[in-house]
DNA sequence: ACAATAACTAAACAATCGGTTAGTTATATA
DNA sequence: TATATAACTAACCGATTGTTTAGTTATTGT
């Protein structure tokens, strides 16, 4: 019928999603993107809509990033030992190629804490209630706990998680390191 | 000489925080800045130079309204339970104007994490570090800890409260309530 | 080989950004 | 009261924002 598209929306938006998670959303503009994706504004809009629509497919792509480390969590059987090893790879920063700082999901759940933007919250929502029920299964291996404490326990990890990623941007490995021993020192 | 200012220069500072507070220092406008503060971009830029400069004056009286916060837990005795009641007192909504979240200063810290700005950078790091001393001689009303432990409790706790303070934009009372009473479980 | 069509380039769009400036108004001092 | 001068209004600046569109190029099925 008509000419091939000369990129693979898959690897265009993965680079965006680099792009994002450097900068954010709003310091994030169509020039830029345009540089990093190595494709023009006609395609970006023809393939992802507009600038928007490139945040949420970067967002999926992040998910998607990340869903083998929470693949791993779910899969293992130690208990919060698991959760401490979680926090640890979920900060390591010698595994992030172009010196990414934090959590992308953390970041945009931040950025976009007074906005109404409806479909960005649903997509953060989604994402901490799936880490707050593997918490919740880690910590149920604990047969001491009961299940008061065990909601108790995932609210202050998952809060504690949030914190964690919102430190990895601006402290150093030493103070984070010390951080995440105490974090689990409490439980 | 001369004609009189019309406003004065505190109170419409006071009107920028606030929008910042809300907004965060990108996504506030001169325009909104016009708008809230109730005064016009002419006097706005000979007060205050340019908007980096309004912020910074608006960084200041932040520090300057927290401050009685800061000196109650200074003036305190009780070490580390001090702590955790500065800890409720920062994060308590209902002493908050106009549905204000979190704190400018944290905020600013996370906006401002990859950026280069020499100035608020130095604000950042004297705050922290006067808020990390002010931990470490609460800790050190404990006769049984010794100095190592001080210093990584009060590095935890410093953490704790960056994270909490991104956690009270986004989270509930409850949520919030239980995160702090774990984080003190084990000090 | 040709016509249909989708993907490309590049220029332009209105709106907004932070910041400036020419011209007017008010006031303290002389 | 006259004058110097600071504070005001409001229009305007160039640059950049996200987005659109007219015109060109390449590929496909017939």
């Amino acid at each position: 019928m008509a000419r091939k598209k000369e990129y693979i929306e898959e690897e265009v938006i993965e680079k965006a999603m680099n792009l994002f998670w450097r900068n954010g959303y709003e310091s994030t503009s169509m020039q830029m993107l345009e540089k990093e994706m190595g494709i023009n504004k006609f395609s970006i809009y023809s393939s992802f809509g507009n600038k928007h629509g490139v945040f949420v497919e970067s967002l999926k792509s992040y998910k998607q990033k990340v869903s083998k480390i929470f693949q791993k969590l779910r899969d293992s059987n130690n208990g919060v030992e698991d959760i401490k090893e979680f926090f640890y790879n979920s900060v390591d920063v010698t595994k992030k190629p172009n010196n990414q700082k934090g959590c992308l999901v953390t970041n945009t759940y931040n950025e976009f804490a007074e906005s109404e933007d409806k479909m960005i919250k649903e997509q953060m929502e989604t994402f901490m209630k799936n880490l707050k029920q593997i918490f919740i299964e880690k910590l149920r291996m604990d047969p001491n706990k009961n299940e008061e404490t065990i909601l108790k326990q995932a609210n202050y990890l998952l809060l504690s998680k949030h914190g964690l990623a919102a430190a990895a941007r601006v402290n150093t490995q030493k103070e984070i390191e010390d951080y995440i021993e105490i974090i689990f020192k409490n439980l």
